[in-house]
RNA sequence: GCCCAGAUAGCUCAGUUGGUAGAGCAGCGGAUUGAAAAUCCGCGUGUCGCUGGUUCAAUUCCGGCUCUGGGCA
């Protein structure tokens, strides 16, 4: 006879307006379970109604934990969320409870299933140089670590400003970090159950229109206009909906024209998430709303 | 009713001095290790309004029709 986990987990993951909240929510109740957020937009207190943050007033006696504890002035991240997700799920085990990942940020479940890279943190001065740098940072790479840069595609500005800011801020290569291999995996040695909630491409994309013309009644415009003055390049200032309401509110383009592109970036959004699973997240047992 | 303009990809439009057509957006496929709702790569998906005529060949030229704008009545 096997000894028993102790340690359980459910992971609920699913593109955007698939359902993962309300299967949650179920299962929370059903298992006396808590939910933890699994979504890089939702973490950020300033979006309630464009994040789609379940309203956690409604269902007070289901505890939800991480939905919206950071600012937007913050540079939230995959490695932050291991951190607070571990701290999270060891309070629900000591509490006797099952925690119940919820989200639909393909990268965060990776880490904590296969683990990340230990990279030491980098010195933010450090990173404001790279995020800066006005030259050619593919160019600066190669001089600095060609076999980095060989890797990386020249407009993947974004990845090859990390490679830099690693390199210096380290005095290694990402290469090497990455090569070490990643020994924190989370959910390595704990009995985990993983459900991938399945909708048709075509119910999503109804579903979102529906979801978007509702946050707009629920004051989704309101909520963009009273963001503080935030830089455009925090990543909550790139939530869909947010560029567009704002190019809005300045007198860019119309409300419905917002509306459209912000419906567009949505599905656009839900293409993403169902190549990463289809490619990244094999194996995972589906599960369809009915 | 008459005159003018237009009708080409899902949308907005370009183009073909006659050899079955291409941009942007949308869409689809892919990558993805500390910004991931991010970032990047790839792919035209088409009775060129309908119908006759001229021609080896018509989306292109000519006629008729239909529809849509605008103008005149």
């Amino acid at each position: 006879m096997s000894k028993p986990f102790v340690k359980y987990a459910l992971l609920i993951a699913g593109p955007t307006a698939s359902g993962k909240s309300a299967l949650a929510l179920a299962e929370a109740k059903r298992r006396n379970g808590v939910i933890i957020n699994a979504d890089s937009m939702q973490v950020y207190r300033e979006l309630r109604i464009l994040t789609a943050r379940p309203s956690v007033d409604e269902e007070p006696e289901v505890s939800h934990r991480m939905y919206g504890h950071v600012s937007g002035a913050e540079n939230y991240s995959v490695a932050r969320w291991l951190r607070d997700v571990e701290r999270e799920m060891t309070q629900c085990w000591e509490a006797g409870q099952l925690p119940i990942l919820c989200g639909g940020t393909g990268l965060y479940f990776k880490a904590a299933l296969e683990g990340l890279a230990e990279v030491p943190d980098i010195d933010p001065m450090v990173r404001e140089k790279w995020r800066n740098f006005k030259g050619d940072v593919h160019e600066a790479l190669k001089q600095l670590d060609i076999e980095a840069a060989t890797g990386l595609n020249p407009a993947d500005r974004q990845r090859i400003v990390r490679a830099l800011e690693v390199l210096e801020g380290t005095g290694k290569s990402l290469r090497h970090w990455q090569a070490v291999g990643q020994s924190n995996a989370l959910l390595n040695q704990i009995n985990v159950e993983r459900v991938y909630v399945h909708v048709s491409r075509e119910e999503l994309h109804a579903r979102a229109e529906r979801r978007f013309d509702q946050m707009m009644a629920q004051g989704a415009l309101e909520e963009v206009a009273a963001l503080p003055a935030f830089d455009s390049a925090q990543p909550l200032m790139k939530a869909i909906g947010v560029p567009e309401l704002l190019a809005h509110l300045r007198n860019e383009i119309s409300r419905d024209e917002a509306v459209q592109r912000a419906k567009a970036a949505t599905r656009q959004y839900i293409k993403r998430q169902t190549t990463w699973w289809r490619g990244q997240m094999p194996g995972w047992e589906g599960y369809t709303p009915g």
